[in-house]
DNA sequence: TGCATTCTGGAATGATCATTCTATAATGAT
DNA sequence: ATCATTATAGAATGATCATTCCAGAATGCA
């Protein structure tokens, strides 16, 4: 019983993650993201709250559609090994061919706000601690069907690719080179190997 | 025949670039930068040129550090692994025990800023391809003493390790916890083995 | 001592920032 | 059709931003 609006706010907060990600939080402005949105400040305040926590809701989708991705590819019925490498290739292929150089957005939120805002970088551990679960299930069933040995220490090695994916991120937001990258992720591969 | 500027620009520059990499660039004000470096803000402008031009003094003067102090490190009468080791455990200890979770200034400027501003972007390509080059002189000594295969490629290792760094850097500073990042740096060193 | 020159502190400037406020519009229910 | 309620657009607010400017202070040399 009042004014419906005239808005999708899931859509909203896509399009406003989109532009948290491609110009970091502080240079985004508030007029930055109603445009982005198509929302108005009153909009924008009443649904979300504020900038930060919109910045915060970001963070949780990116969260979840990284997760989801990574699931995907981990799922698939190949050797670990040539799971990470198909994922590691995706990952190559998004950063070269994306347009803006847009890293990871957590890794951007880590770079930008963990020195400064706790609250931030808790939200910016957990995420990358649920992205290591994810890598670690998946290593843990490889580990079970035999194609990492046994006394592999499965959570160092998932510890070890989120690290190893956020330096490739961060290396080729400045560096977009398809050659360098590939060279990296290949010899991240070889620590999966026997 | 003037009057004497009362300040030593070296150590006025060593202050601000501390400040940018506590903060980062967007959130360092010019009052920051004056209280940080003691300096008025006509005396900062005069002799610096602004905020942007300090900024990259400063990460021409963090480069000069950071490859002084890789150097040192793999100049050690060590094997290679153990030298990489070394440096290693010193950048941990730097992570957990510094204050304020500061990442690499590096890193911090190429997650800031280099998907919106190409001259910085171009500088961080220049100072990662510089350290890169430093470990790589270093593995290619390493080859030649036969302590790496010989059918390694040693370009690759050092792109692989400063893109690990990076990652262990940005890790560390949402989670400066001293366990997970000796995982991570475990399984880097095994890449360099044999 | 006086002058040319450079340095310094801090005010002035004008832009931009996030947030709040106000007036108006659009709906469902009566 | 009127009303209560919520949504919207955009102006208002006050803080903060980087940069410029200016008046005064400190020197070397004449």
């Amino acid at each position: 019983m009042a004014r419906p609006r005239e808005f999708e706010p899931d859509i909203a907060l896509e399009r406003a993650m989109q532009a948290f990600w491609a110009k970091g939080y502080k240079a985004t402005s508030l007029d930055d993201l109603c445009t982005a949105t198509g929302l108005s400040r009153s909009s924008l305040y009443a649904t979300f709250g504020g900038k930060r926590a919109l910045l915060h809701r970001s963070l949780a989708r990116y969260e979840e559609e990284a997760v989801t991705r990574i699931t995907a590819a981990l799922a698939k019925p190949l050797l670990i090994r040539e799971a990470v490498a198909g994922f590691f290739g995706e990952l190559i292929d998004r950063i070269v061919a994306g347009p803006g150089r847009a890293g990871c957005f957590i890794g951007n939120c880590a770079a930008e706000l963990a020195g400064q805002d706790r609250a931030t970088a808790a939200h910016v551990r957990q995420s990358l601690a649920r992205i290591e679960g994810t890598f670690s299930d998946a290593l843990a069933r490889a580990q079970a069907r035999g194609e990492i040995r046994a006394d592999a220490n499965v959570a160092s090695l998932a510890r070890f690719l989120v690290s190893g994916i956020q330096g490739l991120r961060l290396v080729g937001k400045a560096n977009p080179d398809r050659a360098a990258l590939t060279d990296i992720a290949a010899v991240m591969l070889r620590c999966l190997e026997r």
